[in-house]
DNA sequence: AGATCTAGCCGTCACGTCAT
DNA sequence: ATGACGTGACGGCTAGATCT
């Protein structure tokens, strides 16, 4: 696979990472046809798509990119996999779940029902920020407001909690009552509920699948699961993006210390050439 | 100043891969 | 077999640059 050899090769994207025979001749031919092809405007998405599947992600790569080059930093694995609790989580109450948002943070939440929310940048404690659970109050029904002390507030952030919820930052604490954010001064309000982004906010789907009977119970179904499905996917690109950038990055890093280098050999070769004709002569 | 171009970002769809 | 996930492709939007 291209990515393993020890030569840096830019190509065009559809001629990527593809080793067998029988797909580098495909390449080919679809590489060549595909300038001719753009050149008439036309192109053939379903060959292309064909060609372009079976990549494996930017996190394969860079991390096996970084096993053969130590420089190359590696792509963060997601937590509950590889890395483990964050250092200044586990000083903490235990945590029955940790997540990882967008935004980098954690949030562990405990058994207790105690939501910590970490920043990985931060060190020990004062990344860590408290977040209170009030259940009892006038939010709409099904929502929990969440309280969080945040150091910093920058844009509306959404955090996954277990059961298929979702916690959300309310900037302008419009689901607390206004002697709520009153209370809270300039910390924002957060909510877990169910990721009906489609429904008005607050509007939590208690039914669960296995009671459903009536079409529109299982048409509201369908279309929490496809809100669902659409949220997970906004965020899975999102992050897919993030990594390409990150694995681009590498690679153009990756290409300066190289040239770095060929300058230096280039070079010691001219050295070498001068040392052997003054020899000679 | 308005039109056009370009680059970058985002959301969505489709589809392959992987784990269960 | 199935669901979750990762990613390429595509189209829309926007901000900044360039042209007329």
């Amino acid at each position: 696979m291209w990515w393993h050899q020890h030569n840096l090769c830019f190509r065009h994207p559809i001629e990527e990472d593809y080793s067998s025979g029988d797909l580098e001749e495909k390449v080919a031919t679809i590489a060549e046809t595909d300038e001719s092809a753009e050149s008439e405007g036309v192109i053939d998405s379903y060959k292309r798509r064909e060609i372009l599947s079976r990549r494996p992600s930017y996190r394969k790569i860079l991390n096996e990119l970084s096993s053969d080059v130590p420089c190359v930093p590696k792509i963060e694995e997601e937590i509950s996999e590889e890395e483990g609790t964050p250092p200044n989580i586990a000083t903490m109450a235990v945590p029955t779940s940790i997540y990882q948002t967008s935004m980098g943070q954690y949030i562990a939440i405990a058994q207790s029902g105690t939501i910590q929310i970490s920043n990985p940048g931060c060190d020990g404690v004062q990344g860590l920020q408290a977040l209170t659970m009030t259940n009892s109050g006038a939010p709409p029904p099904g929502a929990t407001i969440v309280r969080y002390a945040a150091q910093s507030a920058d844009g509306t952030q959404h955090f996954f909690v277990p059961g298929s919820q979702v916690v959300i930052q309310d900037e302008e604490t419009e689901f607390a009552p206004s002697h709520m954010a009153a209370a809270t001064g300039d910390m924002p309000t957060y909510q877990i509920r169910a990721p009906t982004t489609g429904l008005p906010q607050g509007v939590v789907m208690a039914a669960s699948p296995g009671s459903l009977h009536s079409p529109q119970q299982l048409a509201e179904e369908a279309t929490r699961k496809r809100e669902l499905r659409l949220m997970k996917n906004r965020e899975a690109a999102k992050e897919c993006r993030r990594r390409k950038k990150e694995y681009v990055k590498c690679l153009e890093s990756r290409v300066a210390v190289l040239e770095v280098q060929n300058r230096k050999l280039i070079e010691e070769l001219e050295t070498l050439k001068n040392i052997c004709s003054l020899k000679t002569d």
